[in-house]
DNA sequence: TAATTAACGCAACCAAGTTGCAATAAATAT
DNA sequence: ATATTTATTGCAACTTGGTTGCGTTAATTA
């Protein structure tokens, strides 16, 4: 319950669009206790028991519409979320590379300033990069 | 025939693996005839009359692990393939960047040094980089 | 407490990509 | 040139991440 008192609540309340139903805080906790992004496939095996995989995927876009999480394609095609840091359901800045690790499989979020998303005659509206490589626990 | 008096022939004859079937010959052709990046569904869409999808699937890896071609995943995580241009089977350096058009659907390939793919602490092995937006043609 | 309406569960579906296997056709040996 | 070897192909069936339709449930509002 102790999630529910932080700034999740009182943004779901400011939107009024997304109801705070069990589906929304089992989700909201998971990405409360960690940090890296997830996948969606790593959610429905996690809360199968407690919510359909449908309910999954649609709780998630919702919540990527309204500027709370951020997604993008893994290894496989394989959709990822993470939280957002500034983002709102007007603009997402969520335009930085993550990382994922060959190894272990975690995937987290570099900051923005590794890449330069600036082409000569193009207009860049979306920059998805993911480097994939040995992360620090797993190249030692 | 022409595109086959080139260097693809020689490369193939070379490297002694594929071999010159009709269907490898019509694949080539495709990334001959166009310098951009193909996703594997407009392949199978284009070739579905000449050959099987399978086989577009088989011989594009193939290509691939003899280091000619290079993939990547685009929107909606579908496959894509572009000519590399100083690979091998021992050594992939196709790390660049894409930039694909989300009017017209068109992906070409960027020069690398749009990136640094050096991130502290961690080993890179591989960067997927797809910016996406509007390109010369359909900005204007 | 009742009315409204978003959210949910279920089952069926969609489609990109894969697999197994028998048939075919390049490459190589005779 | 012909036979043998073996990579390649086509087909059909399958796998699976993600989607859709719809009747039911539950959160919000009156």
């Amino acid at each position: 319950m102790i999630f529910f008192s932080s700034i999740y609540l009182g943004y779901i309340c400011f939107m009024g669009v997304l109801r705070k139903t069990k589906s929304v805080k089992l989700l909201l906790s998971e990405f409360e206790k960690q940090s890296t992004a997830i996948s969606a496939i790593t959610l429905i095996e996690r809360l199968q028991s407690k919510m359909n995989k449908t309910t999954i995927y649609r709780v998630l876009e919702k919540l990527e519409d309204d500027g709370f999480l951020h997604s993008f394609l893994g290894k496989n095609g394989y959709k990822w979320y993470a939280k957002c840091t500034n983002c709102s359901s007007a603009e997402h800045h969520d335009v930085h590379p993550h990382f994922q690790c060959t190894d272990c499989g975690k995937v987290d979020c570099l900051s923005k300033d590794a890449l330069i998303p600036n082409i000569p005659n193009r207009k860049v509206d979306v920059s998805r990069v993911v480097l994939q490589g040995k992360c620090e626990d797993c190249f030692t």
